[in-house]
DNA sequence: CACGACACTTGCAAAACGCAAGTGAGTTTG
DNA sequence: CAAACTCACTTGCGTTTTGCAAGTGTCGTG
């Protein structure tokens, strides 16, 4: 991977290069909470991502080793994405902050179950989440 | 405060609505681990924030009630800066982080010790900065 | 009252973004 | 097997946001 030089020696700093970007971090939900894994996927997700805004972004996730893909087992223009154990390990940040807006955004009614239960009961809902990423690896990945 | 039309209905969106910005989070970061208060003191750090977009955030910041602002005990024309208690929880956000960094983000041997312990000892750590916040609050708030 | 410190503003060039229209490889259909 | 379709990805372009430098107005100080 290539050296990208930073702008400080603050782990804080470094880690925002990678994620401090409201894009990057919509495509790791959609793979954590919504066991989305195609282009197409991500496009239809409500915030609209734009098409050349996703494709750099992945390009970005996979060049960071946050994600992987592989070809889709059906065509050969599709591919599959997928979080990688450095990817997965982004789950407590995810977590942390479903929970501060579960807590603070109490305007959102209309919340995923999900979130809710992500204050209630983390331990549990990271543990399925989880098992949810291992079925699809186990069904998806042939090594 | 004011209603922000969000994107969608989700909770992540929304919060990165307030918190998907890499100068916004890195104000945080300052306020929570290196006792910053005053708008010369983030302008200091080492990302180099310019002058308009540190006003800009801060201002985000205060209408989003994740800090608060007092008048300077010595002049009249600054002001100190601080995280309410809305601002203090997303501790646990700025905390994983800190701890995904340092583990995937090795070559930064350059370390402050303090994300170090955060990885190793993260509830010590997250008490003394607690203390630490709550130490300044004494000092600067009469209230 | 002149000077400096300071938070904040302004002007402008550069970068990022959003949108719409491609592109090209692969798949399906008649 | 050729035309139509799917899909990830690219390109062009107008708009928005950002970064940087210089400036502004207010206040404290000598």
């Amino acid at each position: 991977m290539e050296k990208v030089q930073s702008r400080s020696e603050c782990v804080i700093s470094n880690v925002l290069e990678i994620l401090g970007d409201k894009w990057t971090l919509l495509v790791i939900r959609d793979l954590f909470f919504f066991n989305k894994h195609e282009f197409k996927e991500f496009l239809a997700s409500p915030e609209s991502i734009a098409t050349n805004v996703l494709t750099d972004r992945l390009k970005r996730l996979l060049q960071n080793e946050i994600i992987a893909e592989i070809p889709h087992p059906q065509t050969r223009t599709r591919k599959l994405y997928y979080l990688t154990e450095k990817g997965k390990d982004l789950l407590p940040i995810l977590g942390s902050m479903a929970q501060w807006g579960a807590k603070y955004l109490p305007d959102l009614e209309a919340m995923q179950p999900l979130y809710e239960r992500l204050r209630t009961e983390p331990k549990k809902v990271r543990q399925e989440i989880h098992a949810q990423l291992n079925k699809w690896e186990k069904e998806h990945l042939k090594c």
